[in-house]
DNA sequence: TGTGCCGTGATTTTT
DNA sequence: TCACGGCACA
C-alpha cells in the first residue's frame, strides 16, 4: 500500500488518506480524479473497512466497471466485487428490489426505458381524450421526469398550487392528471421508469425510517463521482444516507457541469460547504493531460463564468502550440479541412488515427465529417448513434424475457403479442388495453379471462390469444428450471422470432440476426461469469442487471485505430492527442435553442471548456461562414466563445476581424503548412496527398456516374478490378493485379507491388485504387 | 396486415 | 434535409 501512495502527488495523497468526515475533492480536468477515487477505496479496504460497507456511486456503468477493475488490481478482485459500486440507478434499483414489498412492488419489477414510458404516456393522453399537439408526449415526459428528479410525487404535484398554476398558464392544465394516471399504469404493470428508481428510493426512505436507518448504518463510507452532475433526488438521497456516519467523499468539477438540461444541479457541488460545514476541501489543480497552452486557453475561457469554486488549474507539461482557429466558407469545406488535416498530421508525425477526435455540438454535424473521412479512406467511429438495447430486434427479444419474468409488464406484452405476427391486430389490442385500464388490472389479467373484464372477442381471436398465453406460460415454466441463456435461446426458437428473421435475407435482417446473436453471447457471458458463485443464473438475475445497461461493452472487436466522432457531451471523461472542435458558430455553439439566459450560456461555456480540455497535444477549432441547416443555407458568424479565448493562446488562421476576406484553405496551403520531420516521411506524405487528390477526383466522377445510373458505386468500384490492372494501395504503393478470386464479400486480389513483391488482399479492406 | 405517402419538426442525453 | 409518426388504402 505504501508504494501505491507514492504514486500520488501530495494533494492526491492527502485526499486519499483523509478520514475525518465529509470531504470534497475538486478535480480539475485531467488531474487524476479517477486515480484518487480508486486509490481511496483501495485504501479504505486496506485499512480494514469491509467492501460491503462502501457505497460508491457513479453516473455511467463504464465508470463504475473501470474503477472496480482498477480497485481489483490494487486489492484483489475478491474484495472489489463486494463493493456497492455502480450507477445511482443500478444501486437504487438493487435496494428497491430488496425492499420492493414495502412499496407494493414485487422484487422482479420491470424497468421501463424512455421508449416504454413514452408509449405509456401516449396511451394515457389518448385515454384522457387530450390533444397530442397540446400535450406533446415528449414534452409531457420531460415535465414528469423533471418533477421526479425534484422528488415531487403525484400527490405533491396535485397539491402544489404554484405548479398547477404554471401548468395552467402554459396551457397544459391536465398535467397533474396525466402524471397520476401514468404512475397508476406503471404501478399496475409492476414497472418503474428510470426516474422512479430515484423517486421511489426516496419514498422508501421517507416512509420507512427503520429501512433508512438500516442502510444509513450499513454504508459506512459513501463516495460520489461527478458530483456536479447530481440532480436534486440524487443529492438528497445521498445526503440522507450519509447522515449517520458522515463519511462522505464527493468528487467533481464545477467547471465541467454540462447536464443541467437533464436536471443536474451545479448548486449541489457549490453548496457542499453549507451542507457539511465541517468538511475538508481538496483541490487537484495539476493537469497531467494537456499542454500548458491548452490548459491556459481553457482557463481563460472558463474565467468568464461567475460563481465558481476558485481554483488554479495548471500544467507542467510542455508549452505546446497555440489553439488553431480556422474559418471555412462552408460546412462542406470544414469537413474537408478537418479530414485533410487529420490525414496530414497522422502521416507527417506517424500518429495513429485513434488519437484524433472530432467534437461537435449536435449529432447532425457528424454526417459531413463521415463523408469527408470516407473520401480519404480514414477509418472513423461515430459514438452515440442508436444504442444497442434500443434496436428493434433487441427490444423484441428483451420484451419476451421481461414478460416471462413479469407478466404484468404491459409494454412488453404490447410489443410482442403480435410479433411475430399471430393475427392479434390493433383493434383487439386496443380493446384489451381499454378493459385493462377500466378494471385497473394488467393486460395479461384481461386476456386470461376476457369476459370477466367486459371484453367481447370472437372465437377465432380468443383462440389466437390463448395460443399466445400458452406460449408464454410454457416459457415461464421453462424459465423456472433453466438459466437465462437457455431461456433466451428457447424464446428465439419457440416464439418464431428466429424463423421470422431467417425467412427474409435482406441486408437489414442479417444485421438483426447478428445483433440477436451478440445479445445471446452477452447473456451467455453473464451466465458463465456469475455461475461459479451463485449457481444457475436465472432470468430474473439477468434482467435485474441488464435493464440499466445502455450498451454492450464488448463491441471493441474490430480494429481500433479509428478517428472518433462524437458530441462534446459524449467526450466528457475522454482524452485525445488531437482534438478538432468543429462548428464553432453563433447559433450552433452556443445553441440558439437556448433562451440566452446567463446560466444557460454559462453551461455552454463549460461545454466548450470540456471540449478544449479533452486534448493532450493540440486543439483545432473551425467554423464555417455558411452552413446548411434543415436543408437551407444559413449565414453564420463565429461563436462568441472563440473571442473569449485569450489571444495569447490562439493562432488565428483566419482573419476573424475581417469576415469578408476569403480564407478558404487550399490543398497547396496544407502542403506548405505541414511540418515534415524527415525526407522519407516527407515523400510519403506527398505521395499520400497526391493519391488522395487523385482519389477525390475519381470519387467525384464515380459518384456522378452513380447518380446518373443508380446503383451502389462503392461495390461497383471494387467490382471493376480485373487481373492486369495497375492499382495503388495506400500502404504498399503501386502494383499490378495478378488475380482476383473468391466471391463478395470476401473477394481477394493478388497484387504484385512494385516495391515489395506479391500480396494477397481482401478487397473490402484493401480499397485499391485503379490508375490509368 | 402491410405499404406508402404526406406532414411535421428538428440540442445536448451518463440512467 | 431527413427521419419518423400517423393515416389512408389495398
Amino acid at each position: 500500500m505504501e508504494s501505491i501512495l507514492e504514486q500520488l502527488n501530495p494533494v492526491q495523497r492527502e485526499a486519499v488518506l483523509y478520514d475525518k468526515g465529509p470531504q470534497m475533492v475538486i478535480a480539475g480536468a485531467g488531474s487524476g480524479k479517477t486515480r484518487v477515487l480508486t486509490y481511496k477505496i483501495a485504501y479504505l479496504i486496506h485499512k480494514g473497512i469491509s467492501p460491503r460497507k462502501i457505497l460508491a456511486l457513479t453516473f455511467t456503468n463504464k465508470a463504475a466497471n473501470e474503477m472496480k477493475e482498477r480497485i481489483g488490481q490494487l486489492v484483489g478482485q475478491e474484495y472489489a466485487k463486494n463493493l456497492w459500486m455502480g450507477t445511482f440507478h443500478s444501486i437504487f434499483a438493487r435496494i428497491l428490489r430488496t425492499e420492493a414489498q414495502l412499496l407494493g412492488y414485487s422484487s422482479n419489477y420491470s424497468i421501463y426505458d424512455t421508449t416504454d414510458s413514452r408509449s405509456v404516456l401516449k396511451s394515457v393522453i389518448k385515454e384522457l381524450n387530450l390533444n397530442p399537439d397540446q400535450y406533446k408526449p415528449n414534452e409531457v415526459q420531460a415535465r414528469i421526469s423533471r418533477a421526479k428528479n425534484d422528488l415531487i410525487t403525484v400527490s405533491n404535484y396535485q397539491h402544489n398550487a404554484a405548479i398547477l398554476e404554471r401548468d395552467r398558464i402554459q396551457n397544459v392544465p391536465q398535467m397533474a392528471e396525466i402524471y397520476r394516471l401514468y404512475t397508476l399504469r406503471c404501478k399496475k404493470a409492476d414497472a418503474m421508469d428510470f426516474d422512479d428508481l430515484l423517486l421511489n428510493t426516496n419514498v422508501l426512505f421517507r416512509d420507512f425510517p427503520e429501512t433508512l436507518e438500516k442502510y444509513q448504518h450499513f454504508f459506512e463510507y459513501i463516495l460520489v463521482d461527478e458530483y456536479q452532475d447530481t440532480n436534486f433526488a440524487q443529492y438528497y438521497i445521498v445526503k440522507k444516507l450519509a447522515q449517520k456516519h458522515q463519511q462522505i467523499c464527493v468528487v467533481g468539477d464545477d467547471a465541467q457541469s454540462i447536464y443541467a438540461f437533464r436536471g443536474a444541479r451545479i448548486e449541489n457541488i457549490l453548496n457542499f460547504k453549507n451542507d457539511y460545514p465541517q468538511h475538508a476541501l481538496f483541490k487537484l489543480e495539476e493537469n497531467y493531460r494537456s499542454t500548458q497552452m491548452i490548459v491556459n486557453a481553457a482557463n481563460s475561457v472558463i474565467a468568464k463564468n461567475k460563481g465558481q469554486i476558485p481554483k488554479q488549474v495548471y500544467s507542467n507539461k510542455e508549452t505546446g502550440e497555440p489553439i488553431k482557429i480556422v474559418e471555412l466558407n462552408t460546412d462542406h469545406e470544414e469537413g474537408h479541412f478537418v479530414a485533410g488535416e487529420i490525414m496530414n498530421i497522422s502521416l507527417s508525425f506517424q500518429i495513429p488515427y485513434q488519437r484524433f477526435a472530432v467534437l461537435y455540438r449536435t449529432n447532425s454535424q457528424s454526417r459531413i465529417f463521415e463523408e469527408a473521412l470516407r473520401k480519404r479512406n480514414i477509418p472513423y467511429r461515430i459514438y452515440g448513434s442508436m444504442s444497442f438495447y434500443q434496436r428493434k430486434e433487441i427490444k423484441d427479444l428483451m420484451s419476451y424475457l421481461r414478460l416471462i419474468e413479469n407478466v404484468k409488464d404491459d409494454e412488453a406484452l404490447k410489443r410482442i403479442i403480435n410479433y411475430p405476427t399471430r393475427g392479434i391486430g390493433e383493434t383487439t389490442l386496443e380493446k384489451i388495453e381499454l378493459s385493462a385500464s377500466q378494471y385497473q388490472v394488467s393486460m395479461w389479467e384481461v386476456i386470461q379471462k376476457p369476459s370477466e373484464f367486459g371484453l367481447q372477442l370472437n372465437t377465432n381471436t380468443i383462440g389466437k390469444i390463448n395460443g399466445f398465453i400458452q406460449l408464454i406460460e410454457e416459457l415461464r415454466t421453462f424459465s423456472s428450471t433453466n438459466d437465462a441463456y437457455e431461456v433466451a435461446s428457447e424464446v428465439l426458437n419457440r416464439s418464431g422470432i428466429l424463423n421470422d428473421l431467417k425467412s427474409d435475407t435482406s441486408y437489414e435482417n442479417i444485421s438483426r440476426l447478428e445483433n440477436i446473436e451478440e445479445l445471446l453471447n452477452s447473456i451467455k457471458d453473464f451466465v458463465e461469469q456469475n455461475k461459479q458463485e451463485n449457481g444457475n443464473i436465472s432470468l430474473a438475475e439477468y434482467l435485474g442487471t441488464v435493464s440499466l445497461l445502455t450498451d454492450t461493452e464488448t463491441d471493441e472487436d474490430e480494429d481500433k485505430d479509428k478517428v472518433s466522432l462524437m458530441t462534446i457531451h459524449a467526450a466528457k471523461g475522454l482524452e485525445y492527442d488531437y482534438v478538432f472542435i468543429a462548428g464553432m458558430e453563433e447559433g450552433l455553439f452556443p445553441s440558439n435553442m437556448l433562451l440566452g439566459r446567463d446560466d444557460e450560456i454559462e453551461e455552454e461555456r463549460r461545454l466548450f471548456y470540456v471540449a478544449i480540455t479533452r486534448a493532450k497535444k493540440r486543439v483545432l477549432i473551425s467554423y464555417a461562414r455558411n452552413r446548411y441547416r434543415w436543408g437551407k443555407p444559413v449565414q453564420c458568424s463565429p461563436s462568441r466563445f472563440i473571442f473569449e479565448i485569450d489571444p495569447k493562446f490562439v493562432d488565428y488562421k483566419a482573419d476573424i476581424l475581417n469576415p469578408t476576406k476569403n480564407n478558404t484553405i487550399s490543398w497547396d496551403e496544407f502542403d506548405k503548412e505541414v511540418k515534415r520531420p524527415d525526407p522519407v516521411v516527407q515523400a510519403q506524405v506527398r505521395n499520400a496527398i497526391l493519391l488522395q487528390k487523385r482519389r477525390l477526383v475519381d470519387m467525384n466522377t464515380a459518384s456522378k456516374r452513380a447518380s446518373e445510373n443508380p446503383g451502389n458505386f462503392e461495390t461497383g468500384y471494387q467490382g471493376n478490378l480485373k487481373a492486369g490492372m495497375r492499382v495503388v494501395h495506400q500502404q504498399f504503393g503501386e502494383g499490378t493485379i495478378i488475380a482476383i478470386e473468391g466471391n463478395e464479400p470476401n473477394q481477394k486480389a493478388t497484387v504484385n507491388f512494385d516495391s515489395g513483391g506479391e500480396k494477397k488482399l481482401l478487397l473490402k479492406f484493401a480499397r485499391l485504387q485503379i490508375i490509368q
